[in-house]
DNA sequence: ATGAAAGCGCTAACAT
DNA sequence: ATGTTAGCGCTTTCAT
């Protein structure tokens, strides 16, 4: 005769527990638990929220989520953390999840296909009902993510082919937008600053840049490219602003790549808007707080996260692929030149409170 | 006679399939797939898995955690992921934790206490491992949360009791070391931006800044409170240096705070460090990119995660509760006056790559 | 309105 | 070395 395993004890009070307390089944747990899907005489009801109050009954969601197949928990793939961009994205997706009813299962690939490869499959493994990831990998790489039925959607990636569904702002108006900023500012030699992959986000920004300048008929400004870091930006103003023939205006495709540009610029000894006029894109709180405060072409980060969320919840086997792209919107701050001085941070507010 | 329920259908391919396919029984199927604990003939195994990649077969984390008790999964609430300080703590919790075996559900209480315990609430329904959290709840609030049984590290509280393990820096002493770098400077009126809470990590900064002002023989310097954010920081600078008599120096409790600070001093026409010296709290990579560099107290992250997440790990029902209070370390930068021109930032390297 | 019981996918003790 | 099987805590169908 077989004896039964004996697993670690854990959560020492069950839903059997509180049906033994309340003298009642463990079905009417459940139903009181969850509002139904069968009534409950409200006299039983308040005695089974009273034994659950009493005994201190804490619902195992890893039990319901291996009963009903459903986690309710969304995976999120981002780059980096770090970076404001994809925290203030996390944030949002976070808020827009909640208010489904979900919770986000967040994590950082570093940038790294490896890692990222690794996460997904983690992610799949806890059962997530959804998977968000903003992938560093090209299409044909993400075709190999062993994504097989998990709802997915891909945040910012344009050449994943037909098979996935996506939601991404339009990057190559974006930068077409900041860039004819500048045009407009009358510069007539505009570089670009740019991460060193390939991604696709990273060549729609490139595209963008360069229609800008040739429709208006300048002739291609430099590129440097580097990190999609401060440090990047850093070193790449430093090579860009220290060559012999340094360019006036620069289209900077990050926010955290611009806090390093104007680090470079100050080091130079060249003032932002008067020597250099900066556009870059993001448009994170942090570049709000710069000196001067940068002008930006705004990702709309809140409406990405809506979107994204609202398709991966609303994908079932046979709905067809879709591809959302969202329109991002220039933010005039100080480092273009149309102001003489740098203008109010969003968050401004009369000054109040106590100086004692 | 009694019909089995039907959920709903999600992960095709079972364990039991891979042992059918394999002709063996699904124990030798986890044998192979958790390397144990039962040996496995190798010819056996080489089948198996197999098998595992011919049926696209993926294991089930939530039928495993409900089988062994154990999701592997580490809870961590923050206040804000937006502040990078958070952000930067959360990705070292995820690499410390990734290396112990353990992944980190990562979450965002808003400094909301009733978000908050809404947080740990779900954390613990999800079975998880351990909890970490950087509460806003006060001593007795904590003591309120429904942390039963689950193994729990508080970050940065100090007030919560004795029934708690706590890891932290030791915040009093930072700003004192802060603020006495400012007296060093020959600075007599130090004014202090901190946050309007009664946090006790707040209250200890604020002690910090008293004890070094009083025992240089320093009266008192100008407090002005506000949100631990770039917003607030902003006003609290305004606030404090357009006063009749306005602190030639500051402490200022958070980068991020400081941040505003620096705008507002910039919108006054004050300049860093020669009108005003600023040291911060914190010292975030975002410390390292403000014009000039934050002269900052750095708060030691790495290893605050580190400790952290291998006190959560080791917590046993009758261990007794531990308190780590780790000492940040004062990083000149150019804010405090120690350089006449701002200083590098870390991540500097000799310029390097293409401008095209 | 309530109860009984099967079974989600997995692990591991016990049997062979 | 491999097989059999109970049961983790929960939901829900079917029966009463």
């Amino acid at each position: 005769m077989m004896q039964s395993a004996r697993p670690p004890v854990r959560h020492t009070v069950t839903r059997d527990d509180v049906a033994r307390y309340a003298n009642v089944s463990s079905a009417v747990v459940s139903y009181v638990v969850n509002g139904g899907p069968r009534p409950v005489a409200a006299s039983t009801a308040t005695r089974v929220r009273q034994a659950i109050k009493v005994l201190g009954y804490r619902p195992n969601a890893t039990a319901r989520a291996l009963r009903t197949g459903s986690t309710r928990l969304l995976g999120l793939v981002v780059p980096e953390i770090g970076n404001p961009l994809f925290a203030e994205l996390a944030v949002a997706i976070e808020a827009v999840a909640a208010e489904r009813g979900y919770e986000v299962l967040l994590t950082n690939s570093h940038s790294d296909p490896a890692r990222e490869r690794r996460l997904v499959s983690t992610l799949i493994a806890r059962q997530v009902d959804g998977l968000l990831a903003w992938t560093m990998l090209t299409g044909s790489e993400v075709s190999l993510l062993p994504l097989d039925d998990v709802p997915t959607v891909l945040l910012n990636t344009f050449n994943a082919g037909p098979g996935f569904d996506t939601v991404g702002v339009d990057a190559e108006a974006g930068a077409s937008l900041g860039t004819q900023h500048l045009i407009d500012h009358g510069h007539e030699r505009i570089a670009l600053v740019i991460g060193g992959g390939s991604a696709s986000h990273l060549e729609a920004r490139e595209r963008g840049w360069t229609a800008a300048t040739r429709s208006a008929g300048l002739g291609d400004g430099p590129i440097a490219r580097d990190d999609f870091t401060r440090a990047g930006g850093y070193r790449a103003g430093l090579r860009l602003f220290s060559s012999p023939h340094p360019p006036g205006a620069a289209f900077v495709s990050s926010d955290m790549q611009a806090t390093g540009v104007l680090r470079a610029l100050d080091e130079l000894g060249l003032r932002v808007p008067h020597d250099v006029a900066l556009v870059s894109f993001d448009g994170t709180e942090e570049s709000e707080y710069t000196l001067p405060r940068l002008t930006v072409v705004r990702q709309p980060v809140r409406a990405m996260a809506a979107a994204a969320v609202d398709r991966v919840l609303a994908i079932s086997a046979d709905s067809p692929k879709e591809h959302s792209l969202l329109a991002p919107r220039l933010v005039i701050g100080g480092s273009c030149g149309c102001h003489g001085r740098v203008t109010k941070p969003e968050g401004y507010e009369r000054p109040a409170g106590r100086v004692s």
